[in-house]
DNA sequence: ATAATTGCAAATTTTTTGCAGGTTC
DNA sequence: GAACCTGCAAAAAATTTGCAATTAT
């Protein structure tokens, strides 16, 4: 990702810096808390208000270009919107990895849905544990 | 479920009426925010408070004997422990019903973290939509 | 009898809201 | 210039804490 300003007017938002500013962190932490998308940018825009950042993170979820990660004891964690995957988790140090999810397990869950005639949307898969670097030390 | 008496025994908490009735609550519903189960244990205890209920989730689930379920737009909800298993997330009705998860899933999950050397500890996988019920309204 | 647990009230933390001033298109 | 956004401060909601009284073992 790149073009943070053709990302928000395709979705019909202003171009705000914060905005950029936003998408940019959380494009660049991949998983990141409102908190923290926060105290990222006040360093280097330090009149930014976390109010703006709850209400364009809720905005951007309404819109759907930013998709919340809620995570067991933590604080939700938001990402930009993209195919469905599999999350590490690290409970450790808190840590959040990709996976992609195969076409195999995609549709199994098809299957499975289908079964129940339940209407699937989007999956979220989070694979509590611990990272191979906390592992390790 | 039902001796919940010797469930708190075996986790080395007292028996007492609030923790029973939490437990209750959580088994009776399957999934229920802190919220709610505050709200079905004091029509009939009247004298319960919510920071008790809040302070014994908090308890419970260090324990183990309670898992978090946290939930994209929404608040957490709890369920007792139970093996892991896939979730149906109704975002219109708020709904979660359990699946089994099925051994090929599973080993495709263990196969996954293998290949990172992530220690797998537990897994959520919530499937969002609509569920049948809602979908036919 | 002892240690744990509860309920209350207050404190803290998190999130939302209203609005005046500023900015984008 | 119109509609949208922002920052601030205040409000509301959610969660945690301290402590005296009560309860379980």
């Amino acid at each position: 990702m790149k073009d943070y300003e053709s990302l928000l007017k395709a979705h019909g938002l202003k171009n705000t810096f914060q905005r950029v500013s936003i998408i940019k962190a959380i494009d660049k932490a991949g998983h990141i808390s409102i908190d923290d998308i926060y105290k990222e940018i006040v360093v280097y825009h330090p009149s930014i208000s976390l109010a703006t950042v709850y209400k364009n993170i809720l905005t951007m979820k309404e819109l759907g270009l930013v998709v919340e990660v809620p995570i067991a004891n933590a604080k939700s964690k938001y990402e930009l919107i993209k195919n469905d995957h599999i999350h590490f988790i690290c409970q450790k140090c808190g840590s959040v990895e990709d996976k992609p999810i195969t076409a195999k397990i995609q549709h199994f869950f098809e299957e499975l849905v289908a079964h129940d005639a339940f209407k699937l949307l989007s999956t979220q898969n989070n694979l509590y544990g611990m990272c191979h670097h906390c592992h390790a030390s």
